[in-house]
DNA sequence: TAGAATGACGCTCAGGGATTTTCAGGGGGT
DNA sequence: ACCCCCTGAAAATCCCTGAGCGTCATTCTA
């Protein structure tokens, strides 16, 4: 039983596919009439889908003729998506935080299901250690989590 | 007289088996109610058997169509030439015999070149923070050197 | 023909229902 | 005495709705 979130979402990559475009127009109230729900629920989706984070950036104007576009961003170099990756660890992440990161980027097939167990792996024998053994601050931990997290990525990416 | 931790463990393993997939869903109040037991029951299950460290992921979501879905993620080699980690790894190792550890797993294809970059950043940066940081002795960096690789080649490839 | 009114959109926000997570603690075996 | 199980209440998170508001293009009006 899917829920009507995730149909939606997957109706809009779908497409994204069918295009082959980087942009997707489409109208709130008929997306909504679409799937028999209220025009608002779209803006939810939008939200919690097709967030920077995911790699897509939104913008819509209101009044007659209103519309919304999608856009997929592509990053065409390598550093670019370095860039990427360095403001999504940013300074400190919390181990929350980086897991949620790393589905994401599983989704975006950026890294595998096996390279992300790595990853969490390697994160959780961080924290023990720096946790029982050197009794470092929760900040301090996020800090080394941050960093031993985006040379992780940064070395896939440019692999 | 098993606990009802292992009984629902069995259960999980079970349906990994019939499935034949590499990923199990289920809702955890449906599975607690199965087994007559509280909802955080299965989070102690799952906390304490399904880890990261034993080749699995944990993917859940709360509210409405919440679901909890598991990933198993290791290797499956029936051949022991696998269960010989804990030896090959032994006690302590120094950064160089962890290399060509890891190059050798690569030929025998048990990890990939991605796999194996992700070690290597993985052991330079616990290398680095234990000398630079917190200044250990080498013995006690290659210990902490060992228990790292250890865990995650664990990860990847245990039975 | 400039400015006001209108109609047609999209946005925000609070709230309720449905799950899962967390956490402190109790019980039992070794 | 310790570690593992197991419980239950409180907190957090997610989905979805609906009312109210903002904004744009078009039409009307003086």
């Amino acid at each position: 039983m899917a829920s009507l979130t995730k149909i939606i979402e997957d109706h809009i990559t779908q497409l994204f596919q069918e295009a082959e475009e980087e942009v997707v127009a489409l109208r709130r109230k008929d997306l909504a009439e679409l799937f028999g729900c209220v025009p608002s629920q779209i803006n939810y989706v939008l939200r919690s889908r097709f967030t920077p984070e995911r790699g897509f950036l939104v913008d819509s104007q209101r009044g007659g003729h209103g519309y919304i576009r999608i856009l997929r961003l592509a990053f065409r170099f390598p550093e670019d998506r370095v860039n990427h990756i360095e403001d999504l660890v940013g300074e400190t992440l919390s181990e929350a935080e980086a897991k949620r990161l790393l589905l994401n980027l599983q989704h975006r097939q950026m890294i595998t299901g096996r390279e992300r167990l790595l990853i969490e792996v390697a994160l959780r024998y961080q924290e023990e250690v720096a946790r029982s053994l050197f009794d470092l601050s929760p900040y301090r931990r996020d800090v080394m989590n941050a960093e031993l997290l985006k040379r992780m990525l940064r070395s896939l990416v440019l692999s």
